[in-house]
DNA sequence: GCATACTTTGTAATCGATTACATACGAGGG
DNA sequence: CCCTCGTATGTAATCGATTACAAAGTATGC
């Protein structure tokens, strides 16, 4: 036998009361009489009440959700946020929708339709080359509160939330010329891509604060992927002066990249020295251990996401973007340059 | 200057019909002649209207999202998952809602009390761990429609979507017999994992089929991760005769073993032949390749939403579980036994 | 004792769509 | 010409909560 779950009127009805006071009720608004509590409570109780979250919505024009787009669930890395993100939200009894954005980002125009029917009401962007006028809704040219995290738009001043790219190069070059290193390569990220141009950038100011040689051949082109790494190495090969040490923008580039180098007799740190970014999980165990830019992951996630509840809440947003610190992580894949090598 | 969003309404009114020819038209129902529908389409189009999902589901009654419950969502294994079954979802216009239980298990009514209040129309979960019961609703002991992936509870006839694993762990094995090794380890799961139990079966079922000893030393316990599987060397490290041989029941507990053994000076495979399970990104990168046995991870997904979808049409669910292939993969951490070692 | 203020509760409108039912109109059959 | 039926459309109830406003009752001050 199906019949529909208790509304607040069954509860009402139970209790003797009216449909409003059971809501304050339920609310925790102050006027509210103990016994009349206690009434609506029992009967609630009794009735196997269950809220109704739906109908609260609709009635509050919102939709209790917020939207986190991913370039690509399956990288670790975004994983790594969204679990920051969901954490907070999940707290504020916030729905964490999420939206791959890995076959869309061709037409952004899906993801501009899906979100404007109303599904959520703000919005946590992990993928950089959106363009936030994607965001933009119809009506009033209104836009939802909006958080870039880890990755954010070049153009225009957008709320972001992001590590210390800048600083987070410095470490990693200045790592490698402390050891001695001085013909020195980079592996960059996707071309477009933000954190490809601050990591590439700090990478040949501090190459030339250091006044160490700036070397086209030595920055190989990637996109943040294994096998963009392992690219990177048979590039290495083909050099015929190839720089001794290599910073790689993304852990997976570096394990792409020295394994690559393996499978071709090359060895790290031994012949050449490798630095990530990231420190992903696996960095720790690879072997030889990744010497790393620690990024505070599951922080982003958090900060984007109280962030955005700030942005809810109608507080606005800082227009400054949050600055998270990064680490260097020293391991083994870098090593003392040998006169040898 | 904020006004409020165009309704349903405010179509009608601009097209000169009323707001149920709107609805009509625009759901597509037959029953609208051409010229109103192109009168109510015109009409929409220059108001700039937007869907409200939020109004559509309260009178439906439904809430237009599906849960996905993750154990670990910075576990790279579960959101590839997770992306199958987004793709899945974002084509029917569901939304989809993730939950971390990763520190919600202990506490399963916080999972309940989250889901009776009406967000979701079905659940995904990937936490065997879970108690169906969990699900639950308190209404006419009413279940949300209900689909494992992956893993699955070890009672009851719950609708699920699984890999292999029982053939998965005698490919495994009888791989490392091909090689010749007769003294073959397990480096376990969680203890109450289902699919700890059910590879550990087989591995043991395949060993005894093949007049190998099944020795308690040589099964490390372990829960998935890089972490225990680097306490399984350890653990491998202190045994007098240790096996020659490990299967490990996750591509992470290979890669942590391997990396504890090499920090130890024992060479993979040359002193010992590993395989992994699951085959992530990473492990044809590592150091050595591993090799492992695949499992169509993104097919889970893609399948496990399938499967609710039909749920949720009302279809009914297959009892039995479906069973998708694994595979074996050789890579380089598996090696013939030499008479040496 | 009466006016004022505050507390508690109820009535009913509202959020924005869907849909059962009613109505109007035109076509076709006898 | 009238009756029946089908098509196109409108009217209004409905989903389940929230909340503005009104009303009733109680306490306080003079």
């Amino acid at each position: 036998m199906i019949t529909r779950p208790p509304s607040i009127k069954d509860v009402a009805r139970l209790a003797g009361v009216s449909t409003a006071t059971v809501s304050r009720t339920l609310n925790n608004l102050s006027s509210v009489s103990p016994e009349t509590r206690e009434l609506v409570m029992a009967a609630a109780g009794e009735v196997g009440y269950r809220f109704n979250q739906v109908a609260r919505n609709l009635r509050r024009r919102q939709s209790g959700a917020i939207a986190v787009l991913v370039p690509n669930l399956g990288n670790p890395f975004f994983s790594d946020i969204l679990a920051g993100i969901e954490s907070v939200m999940t707290q504020s009894s916030i729905n964490v929708l999420v939206l791959d954005t890995y076959g869309l980002s061709a037409q952004s125009a899906d993801i501009a339709d899906y979100l404007s029917s109303h599904r959520a009401d703000g919005i946590i962007c992990l993928d950089g080359s959106l363009d936030p006028g994607t965001f933009v809704t119809q009506h009033n040219s209104g836009v939802l509160p909006l958080v870039f995290a880890c990755e954010w738009p070049a153009a225009g001043n957008i709320c972001s939330v992001r590590a210390d790219n800048i600083r987070g190069a410095q470490l990693a070059i200045q790592h490698l010329v402390d050891l001695g290193h001085t013909r020195i390569g980079h592996a960059e990220g996707p071309a477009a891509n933000v954190l490809t141009i601050e990591r590439c950038r700090a990478t040949i100011e501090t190459l030339r604060e250091n006044k160490l040689a700036v070397e086209p051949d030595w920055f190989f082109k990637g996109d943040f992927s294994l096998e963009s790494g392992a690219a990177a190495a048979r590039q290495w090969l083909a050099i015929d002066t190839p720089p001794s040490a290599v910073f790689c923008a993304s852990d997976l580039m570096a394990i792409g990249m020295i394994s690559e180098l393996n499978a071709n007799g090359i060895a790290v740190p031994d012949d050449i020295s490798v630095v990530g970014f990231d420190d992903i999980d696996i960095s720790r165990y690879f072997v030889p251990a990744l010497t790393t830019i620690r990024q505070p992951t599951g922080q982003l996630g958090v900060v984007a996401a109280t962030t955005l509840l700030q942005q809810l809440s109608a507080e606005g947003c800082a227009d400054s973007p949050a600055l998270l610190d990064v680490e260097l992580i020293v391991r083994a894949s870098t090593a003392r340059l040998t006169p040898g090598s």
